[in-house]
DNA sequence: CGATTTGACATACGTTCCGTATGTGTGCTC
DNA sequence: GAGCACACATACGGAACGTATGTCAAATCG
């Protein structure tokens, strides 16, 4: 009852995504040809605006997926941790050094939000975003942290996060800058764990 | 000695930026024309390309306008407070109020990183992070706070007070959010103050 | 079981816009 | 005052997006 068309369909959706994955990653939003695209994944424009409806809605697509993954990923690191505090750190030095992987720095971290805006009115939801924000609600529950804004530290962080891996993906030295980013970081989210 | 050709030379390259500025901010970088663009300044795209180049010409002009404003800017409010650290805050309160600005967050924050990559690598070197890196060395060499990689910090604190701004701009309670983004960003800061 | 319809996808077309190549007139130099 | 350099306009080619239209297989229904 999986129903031969629809499936043929998920199948030809995920492999313009993909395909969609691989040309943003490497040419940037602007920069990629959606007949290119298209042509790579064995397919015409005509299914890629059956499906998405425009190029903008592909980039949705391409998203919503990258930000899942992410989100996964993320629990997975802060969950393996003994320490709640020490998770919180762990899962942020991920994010800082999944920050750095092309795929999402370009597509996620600078076409995303150039394109379509702010990252908390996607319709993904920002399945990133949410998991960490969650996890400082936790911290402040548990009475690990004073009590704080969740979303708003969980905005700032991202951000601090995001800037520290555009400046080691830039960097002459990226082990070196990456050791300086994470150290600092480190510095202004104690500013969260002790009281003022 | 003027040079009467030298004179309206800058006086065209000055049309093209304001217009530029304008059409960026309200349409963002794709979606200006030049055409449009260079009309609107009683031009043709004749002129703009033989001052600028190409289209990522002209926005790294304008973005090195905006960016030498944005830092004297800075640079008044610092100087203006009279306790070192209760400056530093300003100087960042005052930052996140600017990213506020449509024509600020649209150009520099999200449409520069997004078109020319690394905004360090930025011919302009960025004038605004290097006015914050300053104030945070300052901070370090008379002991306020601990020592610190002052770049490292000034580029996380940059990164979270941009996302800040992203975020009181998209919110539906622009002023209650900006009262949560400055206290979550105090706290961070505060991290920087006090030794672990 | 055959006719009809739905929808996934391809093809063709018009429009827009960028970058370049070429032309032109004005102001500086000798 | 002649020649040249340069600021700027005009003309052209090409690429890319979005839409409108066509086609063919599969699901539906009498």
């Amino acid at each position: 009852m999986a129903g031969r068309r629809a499936q043929m369909m998920e199948e030809t959706k995920g492999r313009l995504v993909q395909a969609a994955r691989r040309a943003f990653a490497e040419k940037g939003y602007a920069g990629a040809s959606m007949d290119d695209l298209t042509a790579e994944a064995g397919l015409t424009r005509g299914a890629l605006y059956h499906h998405f409806g425009d190029k903008k809605g592909l980039l949705q697509a391409v998203i919503d997926q990258i930000d899942a993954e992410m989100a996964g990923r993320l629990r997975v690191v802060g969950e393996r941790a003994s320490h709640p505090w020490r998770g919180f750190l762990d899962e942020y030095r991920a994010y800082i050094e999944m920050a750095l992987e092309p795929e999402i720095q370009r597509i996620l971290l600078l076409d995303g939000p150039a394109v379509l805006g702010d990252p908390s009115r996607w319709p993904s939801q920002n399945a990133c975003l949410a998991e960490t924000t969650l996890r400082i609600q936790g911290l402040v529950a548990d009475g690990a942290i004073p009590p704080v804004d969740a979303e708003a530290a969980a905005r700032l962080l991202n951000g601090a996060s995001l800037h520290a891996a555009l400046w080691v993906a830039a960097s002459d030295a990226p082990e070196a800058t990456l050791a300086k980013a994470l150290d600092a970081f480190q510095r202004l989210a104690e500013g969260l764990a002790r009281p003022a």
